[in-house]
Parts: structure tokens; C-alpha cells; sequence
DNA sequence: GTTGTTCGTATGTATGTTAAACTAAATACG
DNA sequence: CGTATTTAGTTTAACATACATACGAACAAC
């Protein structure tokens, strides 16, 4: 359906352009978001009246002038409202608490006893209502409350209708989460893959509109980011990087085929190359098992510092592939593997500059901490509850 | 840079949206025009009459109505002007002369003998002009004129900047194409990579907003086309798939690396594969070869057969990794490799229903014709000079 | 102080969409 | 036939909004 354009329709366009620049800036003056806007002083004034009508905006005393009259700083509320982000792994579960701007303010860590019960969906429903219960009890006060919660899973889930589709390893399959737990949380709940959220977090906190985000754990995923947006693709199933083959006769996948990236760059291909030199039974699943890797690696083990090596060529090796069809102008990575960086991003980066062509060689390829794809579900909410703040899905 | 909206603004885009609707519609009237997007009735007229003025529109005849004045029927006038495209390859230069709506109204095929002399970009810069001298003497008198030209070339250019950076094969570097020959030919030259303008004008012709343009020949690129617009990546050398790995430990490939699709699926592997079935010396570079190779696969050549069946497999098997990672709505092929679709298409279909994943199985693949990356310059050329048509880059 | 500069606001104007009234032209039906 | 009804397109007035301009407020430098 086409988009006809009122007045109305411009005003908003033009509110949410003075918001945008209000919540990159630390602080601003209405003159500088006019001169970085090209809309008129007059229109500007009026737009961030409204906003501070609505709590959105405050003005926090006056900034330096050479010669002549004061500006009034002005800046986005971060504290006009909270939202909760949750990331939820096979083996843990990440819970945050951050003001509208993703400026964590609580967070939690739940070890999940992956081996002693069976993990249901009516099992993981209680689990999240208790943490959601938790963050709730420590909010500030403020004049938006909680705007919402963020669930980031790793599986394929529709953000469009709530659902999840299939969440491997955990072997839950067509569940309505988001409406599931509306219901019993009595706010707004949006879900998205992990990958996802943790891309919509990257590209929040570094502007930058066009990246990758690796998500690297049990499995892998690329979450998109393309002009500011989320590319989430005809059936919301984009970024399944993991099966994508980079080995057409390579080892066998859990997905049925041969050779899936996943199978060469994932926490179960670690555990394996520990096999193959040697280590006898690895187990991927155990708690600990990766930061157990990175110390060992560290601490000269040479098994380990191979395994390490093998691995992250293999990353390097699909990173690679990405860049050349995306040619994105940054890759982050994210997810535990990503928490041996410093054993592994040189190696990925000299594999980069080897196997990508041209200025792909030279994108950066950086790390980003544990808890981003926990913000990145608040930031969705966030999005979600306020439609004035950049959005992934417009 | 933010941009800000003004009345101005508003109206162009409103009018871009009356000419999107009519663009796409074969005949409608200023009412339909209204009830499709939404805007008001005296807008539709008053943006319509603009339109007409320009030439762009053209009243033509009454409509049908059940009980009602009969609404006068609008369309978008193909015939305002005529742009021409040309597909440069390293055999043949296929030039198309088409209106505005990039329907064909003369084409030329020029065969090149690439082994008699050596390519420079002098002796391409004369044959390219007398192809578009060719063709201008040909064209239509119309309100507008010739708007443009456009060029598809196999290798890295910029879109941007008018400049061929690489053209792998012919040798060439560091061209500034599109000025030089705006210059003698006194007309706007765009240019763009072969597999864009083909993905362009797949997307032009179906109105589908994301898919992927696989264009094999001598070598293999994807043009990606997500929500109407070209995907060109930070440097413009996004779908640069022809080098992503398929194969860590496999054949080298020109690029140095080992195990590119490229060298998989394109005619020099169909070549190597001919070889490898004890069928002597073949050269890719022969004119007619893929022809041939198709012919007598047709006749029931075992070895040709063979061939061309692992080629396709290889075609899958990059094909499912672009739909893991994108998604997209539709695939289509072109390039010479496409021709052989009878004999291809089938394996292809199968290998993607075995390593796609979920709903990428369903994702349709099909054929374009020969013509299709000339006329997807063609387009180029019309999007460029005509602003309110859609666009790639916005 | 005086002067010049910058910030923010108030006022009138220009642009453009919309709603509603109106004209035009056709069909349906008694 | 003639009239009511329906649909298409245009005109006009009302409304929304951004812009240009002018102006007052606040302040630095001399």
C-alpha cells in the first residue's frame, strides 16, 4: 500500500528527526539541532516544546557562547521511562533493567541447569515472569513506568506475530510467547532472535546503519543491519548464517546437511577440534565450558590454543563470506565465543584480509560485551513502545 | 544528514506516488489513483495535471462505470523518452534501445573476438560509442528524447562516481567511463555492475521489492535488491558472491583464494568439469561454447550431461547460502549459464530443498532472458534522469 | 556603558492537503 | 422519456504546518 503524505505526517517526520538528533547528542541547543536539521529555528522550537510536554525531552541549564546569548542545553530524558531486556541461552539467561537510552541500571545472570530437567516452554514462562518480577521490584520511579520487555531467543521467532517457531537444543516449537506473557506480565512484550538483538544494540550504540552482528554461542547467527534497519526477509527467517555451507563435503550438521558454517565455528566445534587433538570427552554443554577454553588457551595448553586457531580461521572464513556479499561497514561479534577475543580476533582478521577482495579486506571486525544482545531486546521494546525513537521495522 | 520535510518536500513525494501508481498500472483514472494511495481526490487531480503538463501522463479515452460518469483514463506515457542500455561482456556487447517503461524498440548483439586483440579501454570506448551512435539513429522522435545511457559492466565500479575500478579479464583499470564517454556523446552516462542492473530491472518488471539477480557467465555476482533498492554496501562492492567460499580446502580461483563459488559455477568451471571428463582441451572463451555445451547435453552427451549437472549443484549450493542469509522473496537467474535453465534449473531446485533451510525452501527460482541486464542498464539510465520513478539509491 | 553577536520566540506569509460543495456525465428505472 | 441515482472530477474554503522576518533577551568584548 502506497503512503500518502499530510501535514500531520511531516510534522511527525520532522518530531522524530528532532528527537533522533536529541538522542545521538549528549546535549544540544535548539540553534544546533536547526543547523544540523535544516529546519527552521521556529519550527524547531515549537517540535521540542511538544516534546518536553511529554517528558521526552528536558532542559538542563545553559551552554557557552563566544559573544552573545546563552544556549539552553537540552537533552534526551533517559530516565522518562525503563524497559527490561532478556536474553535467553541454552545455558543461561541474561536479565537487564535500562532507561530508555539502554543505560543498565540492573542486571541478573540465571545459570540453567541444562542436563537436570527437561526444559519446557511452561517451565521457561514461570522462569521469565520471575525475572521480569525481579527487575520490576528495583525500577525507579518515572513518569512512563516500564515501557515494555524484550526477549531475545535463540531460534527462529517471528517478531511480526510474537510467536516462536523452533528453538533447537531446547526443542520448543510453535509457541505464541510475546502474547503468552503480555498476559500474565500485564505490559508489552516484543520477542526477536538473538543475532537480531544484538545488531539492533550495535547499531544503537554506534550509529553506524550498515553491520554485521556475529552471534556465536551453541550456534551461530548474523544479525543485519542494513540503512538503520533490521533486514529480517520474506519470512522474518534472515541471518541463518550458521547453515550456510562452507564445506561442501564438511561434517555433518544437525540441520541434515554437510559442512554448515555452525559446524566449524560454533562452542560445539571447539568441543570437537578438543576432541580430534586428543582432549577425550568434551562437553559443550557443561557450565563454564568456554571461559574453561579461553583460561586454558591462555595459560599456554597447547591442545586448547589450536583448537582456538582452528576455529577462528573458520569464523574468518564465513565472516568472509558475509563481506563479500554485504560489504557492510563493520562486523561485531558477540555471543560467548566472542569472549575470547583477544585469542582469536587476530587470527579472524588475518583470515579476513587473506580471503575477502578489495575494501572488504579492510572492514573493521571488533567485540562487543556479554550483555549486548540483553540490551539490544530492551532497545526493541523501547522501539516498540516508542515509535518516535529509530525503529528497525518501518 | 537528517532531512528535514517541508510542503515542498511533501508534494514531491506525493507526486513521485501518483507516478509510482501509474508507472505500475497499466490504465487508471484520478479516483483509483486516490482510493489507492490514500490521497484526496482534488490532490490526485491537481498532482495528475502537473504530470500531464510534463508529459509524463496522457489522457486516453473514458473508462467503464456501472451507474456513473465514466472516469478518464490516465496512463504513463511510455514514449516521453528512450533511453539506451548496454551489457558489456567479455564475448559479446548486447545493446537495447527502449522508452521509458524499458520496452525494447531495437537491439543489437556485437560479438567480440577477444583472443584477436587485446581490449583496451580506448578500443572499448570506440565500440561503445558506435553501438549508442547506432542506436540513436534508430530512435523514435518523443517529447524528451534520449535520457540517458546506461552501462553494465562485468567487474568493480562505482555507481557513484562514474569510475570502473576492475574488470577482471579485459584487463582494465582505473576508467573514468562514464565521464569520457558523457563527454563524446554529449548524453548522461550512468554505469553499474552487470549483476545490479540485472537484479535492477528483475525488479522493475515483477515489482517484487526483495530478491536476488545471480548473473553466471564468466564469472558469477548476485544483485541485490531489498525493499526497492539496490543493495550496493559500504563501498559499492556488495554482491561480490562469484568469491565466497564453498569449499575451504577446494580449487584455486583467480583471486587467490580456494574453494570460491566462482569457480564452481560459472563457464570456466563448466569448462574444467568438461576436461576433468576426459574431453580434451576446452576453451570457455570460444565463441558459442556454452551454447554448444548446451546442445549437446540436449543430445544426449553423457559427459556434458555430467557437467553440467555438478555445475548445477554448485549453483544450489551458493544459491541456499544467499537465501540462509537474505531470505528473499524470489531468486532469478540470467547470464549466459542461466540459458541452459531446461537442463539446470531442476538440480538447482533440488539441492535448494535439501540445504535451505525452513521456509527458504519455498523461495521460487527462475529465469530471465538475455536482454535483461541491458534493459536493467536501460532502466538505470531513465531512474537517473527521471527523479520521480524508483529509484536504487535514495 | 556601548556594541555586536547569538539564542529563542512571535507574527505574518507561503505552500499544500483536506473536506465539502459543486459540476459533469453517465446509468437505472419507473 | 424523464427523473433519480451514482460516479468522476473540479472548485472553494478551512486547516495545518514550515518558513522568513523581525524582535527581545542575554551575554561577551571593548
Amino acid at each position: 500500500m502506497y503512503k500518502s503524505v499530510d501535514a500531520t505526517v511531516m510534522r511527525q517526520f520532522n518530531k522524530r528527526t528532532v528527537l533522533n538528533v536529541l538522542y545521538k547528542r549528549q546535549q544540544t541547543s535548539r540553534v544546533s539541532i536547526s543547523r544540523e536539521t535544516g529546519l527552521n529555528r521556529a519550527t524547531v522550537s515549537s517540535l521540542v516544546d511538544e516534546l518536553i510536554a511529554e517528558q521526552f525531552v528536558q532542559e538542563v541549564g545553559l551552554g557557552t557562547s563566544k559573544g552573545g546569548r546563552k544556549p539552553i542545553l537540552l537533552r534526551f530524558n533517559a530516565n522518562a521511562g525503563y524497559a527490561i531486556g532478556i536474553d535467553l541461552q541454552i545455558t543461561h539467561i541474561d536479565t537487564v533493567l535500562t532507561n530508555t537510552r539502554r543505560e543498565v541500571v540492573y542486571q541478573n545472570r540465571l545459570q540453567m541447569a541444562v542436563h537436570k530437567k527437561p526444559i519446557t516452554s511452561k517451565l521457561l514462562h514461570t522462569v521469565l515472569t520471575e525475572e521480569v518480577r525481579a527487575a520490576t521490584a528495583v525500577c525507579p520511579k518515572s513518569p512512563r513506568g516500564i515501557l515494555g520487555v524484550g526477549v531475545a531467543l535463540p531460534g527462529l521467532v517471528s517478531y511480526e506475530t510474537g510467536r516462536v517457531t523452533y528453538l533447537p537444543n531446547l526443542g520448543i516449537t510453535d509457541w505464541s510467547i510475546a502474547a503468552d506473557l503480555t498476559q500474565s506480565l500485564q505490559v508489552p512484550v516484543a520477542i526477536d532472535n538473538d543475532a537480531n538483538c544484538g545488531a539492533w544494540e550495535a547499531f544503537l550504540s554506534t550509529g553506524i546503519p550498515n553491520l554485521l552482528f556475529i552471534n556465536a554461542g551453541i550456534g551461530v547467527g548474523a544479525g543485519i543491519i542494513l540503512k538503520g534497519q533490521l533486514h529480517r526477509g520474506r519470512d522474518g527467517i534472515a541471518g541463518e548464517a550458521g547453515h550456510t555451507t562452507i564445506s561442501t563435503l564438511g561434517v555433518l550438521c544437525s540441520c541434515g546437511n554437510y559442512g554448515c558454517w555452525e559446524q566449524y565455528s560454533s562452542e560445539q566445534a571447539l568441543a570437537r577440534y578438543l576432541r580430534e587433538q586428543g582432549g577425550g570427552q568434551v562437553d559443550a554443554f557443561a557450565p563454564g565450558f568456554v571461559d574453561g577454553c579461553i583460561e586454558a588457551a591462555q595459560s599456554g595448553n597447547q591442545a586448547y590454543i589450536q583448537s582456538w586457531r582452528t576455529l577462528a580461521e573458520a569464523l574468518g572464513v564465513g565472516i568472509s563470506n558475509l563481506l563479500q556479499i554485504l560489504n557492510p561497514e563493520s562486523v561485531y561479534l558477540g555471543g560467548t565465543i566472542a569472549e575470547a577475543a583477544p585469542i582469536i580476533l587476530p587470527e579472524i582478521q588475518r583470515v579476513i584480509r587473506h580471503r575477502a577482495m578489495f575494501a572488504n579486506k579492510t572492514v573493521p571486525v571488533s567485540v562487543f560485551p556479554r550483555e549486548t544482545v540483553a540490551r539490544g531486546a530492551a532497545g526493541l521494546a523501547i522501539a516498540r513502545a516508542i515509535d518516535m525513537l529509530p525503529t528497525h521495522a518501518r
